[in-house]
DNA sequence: CCTTGACAGATAATCGATTATTTGGATAGT
DNA sequence: ACTATCCAAATAATCGATTATCTGTCAAGG
């Protein structure tokens, strides 16, 4: 058995093939490291919504040629971060009043339902792992002053809201929900920086995974439900207010 | 230079399912039509499930090069027909019965939901674009010995659900069950080419959409779901005869 | 003054060739 | 015999250049 070298996610450095790395893990090619960098890159707003991708352009950017950039976006599309029309090119998705509400909507069925099942036939395993993914984003700290914290706080954000799914045995809905949570987390990222007063989210993420691994199905679905719902409201409010649409 | 076309070059203009489509295409690149061509090769069992697809025998086969091979494949992941991997290329999504399982408490799921959605606040045209779908359908005959028919059918099946559901106001979702059809008609077309003997399809779309435009929520939703449910079951029995998984 | 059509620059799509990676098999060492 | 290492064929990824398509502009005709 190979030593598994977790821990925090290493600094890639900028241009360092294989060489001496033995543990080179997933993003091998220039497409896959493309689609992390125009991921997070969008995601956090860097790439404006609703632009147009000049593909001349994006490649002097990147310094890569066509076809890892088309590969690249390619994926991007699959993540609904990216739309696509034949001899037109690609453009940054639209974001839009109607498209938060839809995507708080479904999260709310579709997250609270892998909940559900997450708790029907979950593991002691998952158990414990959605008690890491706790611990871990309680423990970051999340200051609108330092960017880099920002980053980690939404890395471990993510990481605990699919982890608290992750026991439903259902890959397609576990799909889903990452896209979902992705499209949810380009408009926190431009909108909101910190959170609303009146929020104690820390208690929020607490409450649905105790609720979670003591299988209490309808406390633990209902904190989640609301907590995606005020998330939604707060969003719905900054768009409304900071938003020119 | 003009790429030499052998035989296999057919009007490209020949499917054209759009109900409305005045503008003729919409599948203007090479990497569209390829996408097409994959897709219907896939669903209808014509490229086996969880077999590799090699790019250059791909290549030869279609007569294209690898950049639209490519770029059509990256639109089959979408749809959740092929995976990828890096360095190691694409091959056809696998079938399991977990999958099956899957798609059909998905469908259950979200397509009753959507058509609730649907029933709450689609318009007038909406109606009349479901009574035309169930009308086209129930129209078209579904006979195993000749193959045309079951592709018909099987198109117009596909666009009598999406119209059924596609009053709902939601993109994404409306996405989401598109592909979670696509998924469940290649079990459909591989294991099942004729209905049970024990049901009356035709009546049970009648008994949906007649239950929608009346605007019978309960009913209507019963009754799909009901729908969806019959159909999962028994490919799970085809698969479990006839597959070897 | 408005419409129409043609031209040119911009942009996307595709190709053929090249480079990088993986994989299976042969070979050498224990 | 068994394992590890290295090679070569197969396969995927990438590149640079070419071709096809679109878009805006401007001039001629109504």
């Amino acid at each position: 058995m190979v030593p598994h070298d977790d821990g925090a996610s290493a600094p890639p450095a900028e241009d360092a093939p294989s060489s001496s790395g033995f543990l080179d893990d997933g993003k091998n090619t220039i497409g896959s490291q493309l689609a992390s960098r125009l991921r997070e890159a969008i995601i956090s707003g860097e790439l404006q919504a609703g632009s147009k991708i000049n593909l001349d352009k994006a490649r002097k950017t990147f310094n890569v040629s066509l076809s890892p950039l088309r590969e690249g976006l390619a994926r991007l599309i699959s993540d609904g971060l990216v739309e696509f029309e034949d001899n037109r090119g690609y453009r940054v998705s639209s974001i839009s009043l109607a498209n938060l509400e839809e995507i708080t909507v479904l999260r709310e069925e579709l997250e609270v339902f892998a909940l559900r099942e997450s708790m029907r036939i979950g593991d002691v395993e998952w158990e414990g792992n959605v008690m890491r993914a706790l611990h871990r984003l309680n423990r970051t700290e999340r200051d609108a002053a330092r960017p880099e914290t920002l980053e980690r706080w939404e890395e471990f954000h993510r990481e605990f809201h699919l982890t608290l799914i992750s026991g439903c045995g259902k890959p397609i809905l576990l799909h889903f929900c990452s896209l979902l949570l992705n499209l949810n987390d380009r408009y926190r990222r431009v909108f909101l920086t910190r959170t609303s007063g009146d929020r104690n989210v820390s208690q929020e993420h607490s409450e649905i995974a105790q609720g979670a691994v003591a299988r209490d199905l309808d406390y633990a679905c209902d904190m989640l439900r609301q907590h995606i719902h005020r998330t939604g409201t707060n969003l719905r409010n900054h768009l409304a207010t900071k938003g020119t649409l």
